[in-house]
DNA sequence: GAATTCATGTAACTTGTTACATGATTTA
DNA sequence: TAAATCATGTAACAAGTTACATGAATTC
């Protein structure tokens, strides 16, 4: 859906090539965004076509030529307008397949169901401790790009991930303890 | 992805027609699920085609006739396999079309930004309103099918939706405040 | 010399969305 | 009698995933 703008919105910082744009997916906006490179090479073809980006061939640094891409003024427009529609993001899906499962669970019963919120717990301890560490990064890019204005924009979304994870401990952690007040034990 | 686990669990409360399937999801599972009815009817015809289901041709009770589906011992053992499959859903990816706004708000400033939090507010203040009323769906069905050992595990999944949506809020309050105690204010 | 990283892409596929068509029955 | 609900589907498209191919440069 909104690969595009997500790509748009990074080649603000500076014009960039595919394989760039994938590792600065994966460690700055990985949280609530991800895309394979693939998707990401079609994509930046289509906004190239929309006139959105251009781009131009760069001999590679290390190894084979890039194609570096950079947003034009009409992909500006393309991003604010985007970014100030409240429309459009106002009904997002919020599929979440764990839930799935859980409200599914009298197919497995109370006792493999605790096993799977303890295994989840886990998960989601890890999911705290690598958001931490990608806040480190976040000082990395400081300064490789200038980026003063940005910050406050990057603080306020990663936030949103301590937040997130914090009450997904916290309902597992409520869960598993109700499960045992009725008497139920874990299947581990 | 999951789409058909859904329609299995859902078929192991009894036998029924794909538009009484996208019924209970909207009003069951839709806060962390959701299908299209051509979707349901696609997924249905596969899942038949693989032994999972079988259907039988009733009359309709109001209108034209149903294609009621069933599941079976395969698709019992199916679903019980996907339950119980911690790989599958441990790395699901977490989409958030809002958040990528937040991060790439310094093309619009913190003012438009908190307009646009102001609002997000207000929807989440909406959701809770919703997830509360679907809560009371949940004695419906409970008179509708027997699903007395299922209640427990509703209960549970449901309870994520509140802990998910006062993380929200609470996030949103947050920000707000950090962004006017930086002497900003909003745009609306 | 082997593995990893850099860098770009194609092809085939699955999943999900949008728009449309049909026609009966029930409710306002 | 008009609108909503019941009920099933097709077609076209958009978005996302998986698997694969290529080949140079760097690191171990």
């Amino acid at each position: 859906m909104s690969l595009r703008f997500g790509l748009l919105g990074l080649l603000t910082y500076c014009p960039m090539a595919g394989y760039d744009l994938k590792k600065i997916f994966e460690d700055s906006v990985n949280y609530f965004w991800s895309a394979q490179t693939s998707q990401i090479y079609r994509e930046l073809k289509l906004l190239e076509s929309s006139g959105h980006v251009t781009s131009v061939v760069e001999p590679g640094s290390a190894g084979p030529n890039k194609r570096v891409y950079s947003i034009t003024e009409s992909g500006r427009q393309e991003l604010r307008a985007w970014l100030l529609d409240t429309e459009a993001d106002i009904q997002e899906d919020n599929k979440n397949e764990f839930l799935l499962k859980v409200f599914l669970s009298s197919n497995i019963g109370p006792q493999e169901l605790m096993g799977l919120l303890e295994k989840r717990l886990e998960k989601y301890k890890k999911d705290l401790d690598r958001l931490l560490s990608s806040q480190s990064k976040v000082a990395e890019y400081k300064d490789r790009f200038d980026v003063e204005r940005e910050l406050l924009f990057w603080k306020i979304s990663m936030n949103r991930g301590f937040h997130d994870i914090q009450s997904h401990i916290r309902w597992a952690e409520e869960s598993i303890e109700f499960l045992k007040s009725l008497g139920f034990s874990s299947s581990q």
